[in-house]
DNA sequence: GACCTGCTGCGGCGTG
């Protein structure tokens, strides 16, 4: 604020303006420009004008999605308080809170509380917590849209539901980054649109896309992930930058590029980092605090560090590799830039040559500031019945009462009342295959039909498992001598023997035993294998598929005149000469023939995900049009059908097998959807309470969790179909896994494209990183070197016999 | 000439 008392922004002066008319809302503002402390400040400013509403005790709750956002955020908020010779006290409730200061906070809260949403819930499930929130002015939901397509927003839903129900007269303010559906996102916080409001600041953050490139085209790859022919030209822009952080999109690249750089410019060796999700806490927070601090010269991270930096300006940002989404691009590049009115810089760095088209398409779209949405998650009734044994716990609930509450939310408004009965029938009975099994029987009815926990161990066993995070399974590393490295997964550890090297958090470890679920190791030196980790697949967004195919597209034409693509022309001018690229009406198939047999490769565009679905679905459609089986193998860019007889393939066959008629009919024929529902009830088993992840004193192994969850599905599946809980799983594998939405709207695109059916005895530069990757599924590493080399071998050699 | 893959996040035993 300046000597007038008015903020930098005119939307913070707006924030505290409603807030004080008594609105609820939602502000929306990039990195940097003090949205979160404008509600903050809306707080104090509406306490100086209304300070007859503020009574002793807790005034304002602050919900962030990450602990160490909290601790920060905390600090600043008291010293802003200190400044301004006011009493109150901020205090953090979190798991990093340790016990005496919970007990004297239950006793005595403060006048602000940052918490997680998690730690919200377990504040509701203490009996008598009507008293927390009795003087409560304003809850603040910082990094909405964080929160807003998951699990843990539904718990934020629901808790605000329950707050709102106690004490009509709390505000609730949320703060976001930009999003594609704020007026959404604004709904599902607020869903009651009395005093309800939108603040939007009106200034944006430059952002300067620039792109990596090596001294010729030819040194690019044309598949590959890695990028590591390019650390030459990373190196001086660390060397001219005084902090980086540099985005991969694995926790494996990131420890690659950790050691191409070291390799490159060995002065690095303690001036540089990792940070990813596998590696020890202690050290992880080390790290971020000396990047702050400067003794860091950069940081190689994955999404790990995208949330979290904001006190922590660094002055560059390098992405390695696609980032799969333009919001996810541009929240990196905000991380670079100390003010809100310098420009945010980031390099792109491709890892093959087609990755500099979608540099091109992400510079369209930031440019244009086309945003992801973030779909809201709906009719999560795991998270539910989790929610109602806590409120059971926290006093108790008469069901009639709480219908129209949890009615009331965005996530729940399309319950019927029958899947509300069958909740309270889940958490009283257990559901009809749980009637004779006591522990399911968690919740019971009293005299009056309030529902409440009665038993002391349920609610015990119930709060340790209180959240919509189910973990990974991964053993712990730890050196023989004590401490703790990290984390790995189990079968990349059944792989290695005793002696063998591997590389964790950038150090080389000798791996010495497992014993009790973790793997004891030496420091070591030399030669080491990464690990790998099966984590999340980045989806690549809808939106930067629509800006690639464009720029695709408009490659060749004369009017291209972005370095990318000028760049790339070479390649281009290969594939438009050898086949074909596509124009953005256009839908491009190739039937490749060689040695091996024959090759279907389709280019929708719609990422990895999509395309696993639509191989199925076209191999099935194909077996049904004559008798013939596939090998399937797919990119974000395209996928192939393999065979080794000859695909007799029509351009009328092409077209049917293309049709969007019975489209989800045949894909529920093609997937077995019953062993992706298997996958994703695990989940939904542990959230929902029928499988406990965490018993006091020890954490249940995955293996365990796994075959658990299995057996309940098999079983719910026979005696249960009609579980809530069942139905739930098979939902979420049609609107996650199969992506049906745009599934759909891809077939109708295609649909109404000109096909374009190539027939060709080479590959092309767009098969080629998919055929490579087909490869690499089924051989080790030494034989696909050698495929490789045949491959290009073959290439050539048709070249010189055409040329 | 072309290779080395899959993200993130939370919570909890115990007392007065």
């Amino acid at each position: 604020m300046n000597e007038k008392g008015m903020s930098a922004f005119s939307f913070q002066n707006e924030a505290w303006q409603r807030f004080s008319n008594g609105y609820s809302g939602m502000v929306v503002a990039p990195t940097g420009f003090g949205k979160t402390y404008s509600i903050f400040l809306a707080v104090i400013i509406d306490f100086f004008n209304h300070p007859q509403n503020y009574k002793s005790g807790l005034k304002l709750i602050w919900v962030t999605p990450l602990r160490s956002l909290a601790k920060d955020l905390a600090r600043a908020m008291q010293e802003a308080i200190d400044e301004i010779g006011l009493d109150w006290v901020v205090e953090v409730r979190n798991g990093d809170t340790d016990f005496k200061q919970k007990m004297r906070q239950t006793k005595n809260m403060p006048d602000i509380l940052l918490v997680t949403p998690e730690s919200l819930h377990l504040l509701l499930a203490q009996k008598e917590h009507q008293r927390f929130f009795k003087n409560l002015q304003c809850v603040a939901i910082d990094e909405w849209h964080e929160l807003l397509s998951t699990k843990r927003g539904v718990m934020v839903e629901l808790a605000l539901a329950a707050l709102k129900f106690e004490n009509s007269k709390i505000k609730i303010w949320g703060i976001t980054a930009t999003i594609g559906n704020l007026d959404q996102a604004l709904e599902v916080l607020i869903p009651d649109a009395t005093k309800r409001t939108k603040v939007v600041a009106k200034e944006q953050k430059k952002i300067e896309i620039l792109s990596v490139y090596p001294p010729e085209v030819e040194i690019l790859p044309w598949a590959g992930h890695l990028g590591g022919k390019l650390v030459q030209e990373v190196v001086p822009i660390i060397l001219n930058s005084k902090s980086t952080l540099i985005f991969t999109n694995t926790r494996s690249q990131s420890e690659m590029w950790y050691q191409l750089l070291l390799e490159a410019y060995p002065d690095f060796a303690g001036q540089i980092a990792l940070h990813h999700s596998s590696i020890d806490a202690n050290l992880r927070q080390w790290v971020e605090e000396n990047l702050s601090s400067g003794l860091l010269k950069a940081v190689v991270s994955t999404s790990s560090l995208d949330l979290g930096v904001d006190f922590k300006p660094v002055d560059t940002v390098i992405q390695i590799g696609s980032s799969k989404g333009v919001a996810r691009f541009m929240q990196r590049a905000g991380r670079s830039g100390h003010s809100p009115f310098e420009t945010s810089k980031i390099y792109f760095v491709p890892t093959h040559s087609l990755e500099l088209i979608e540099a091109s398409a992400l510079k369209e779209a930031v440019r244009l500031r086309i945003i992801e949405h973030r779909e809201p998650f709906v009719l999560a009734f795991d998270v539910l019945v989790q929610f109602l044994v806590t409120l059971a716990l926290g006093g108790g609930f008469y069901p009639d009462q709480f219908f129209p509450v949890i009615k009331n939310t965005y996530a729940f408004s399309e319950m019927t009342k029958d899947e509300w009965k069958w909740c309270i029938y889940f958490i009283t009975q257990g559901g009809k295959t749980g009637k004779n099994y006591e522990e399911f029987h968690k919740v019971v009815p009293q005299v009056d039909g309030k529902l409440i926990v009665e038993k002391r161990k349920i609610g015990m066993l119930h709060r340790m498992n209180i959240g919509a995070i189910v973990s990974d399974s991964m053993l712990r590393v730890k050196f023989l001598s004590g401490g703790y490295v990290g984390m790995i997964e189990e079968y990349f550890i059944s792989k290695l023997h005793k002696g063998d090297k591997f590389i964790l958090a950038g150090r080389v470890l000798e791996y010495a035993m497992l014993k009790e679920m973790t793997v004891y190791v030496k420091s070591s030196s030399g030669k080491a294998i990464t690990p790998s980790w099966l984590g999340g697949r980045l989806p690549l967004s809808s939106n930067l598929s629509f800006f690639l195919r464009k720029k695709l597209a408009e490659s060749l034409s004369p009017n291209a005149r972005e370095k990318e693509l000028r760049f790339l022309h070479p390649l281009l001018a290969n594939q438009n000469k050898f086949s074909h690229i596509p124009k953005e009406d256009e839908f491009l198939v190739e039937q490749i023939k060689t040695r091996e047999g024959y090759h279907l490769f389709f280019y929708p565009f719609e990422g990895r995900l999509v395309h696993e679905v639509m191989a199925g679905l076209l191999a099935y459609r194909i077996s049904k049009l004559y008798p013939i089986s596939f090998s399937m193998a797919m990119n974000d860019y395209g996928f192939e059908l393999f065979s080794d007889r000859e695909i007799k393939l029509s351009e009328k066959d092409l077209h049917q097998i293309l049709s969007k008629e019975n489209l989800m009919q045949d894909v529920i024929s093609s997937v077995n959807a019953t062993e992706m529902a298997r996958r994703k009830f695990r989940d939904i088993a542990v959230i929902s309470g029928m499988v406990v992840q965490t018993m006091p004193g020890r954490q249940v192994n995955n293996k365990s969790l796994q075959s658990s969850s299995g057996i309940i599905f098999s079983v719910l599946e026979d005696y249960d179909p009609e579980n809530l809980l069942l139905r739930q799983a098979y939902t979420e594998v049609f609107n996650q896994q199969l992506e049906e939405a745009r599934f759909v709207r891809a077939f109708e695109r295609i649909s109404t494209s000109k096909i374009v059916y190539i027939f060709s005895d080479r590959f092309t530069p767009l098969s080629f990183p998919i055929k490579v990757d087909s490869l690499r599924q089924s051989l080790s590493s030494e034989d696909l070197a050698t495929r490789i080399r045949k491959m290009q071998e073959n290439n050539l050699k048709k070249k010189s016999r055409k040329e």
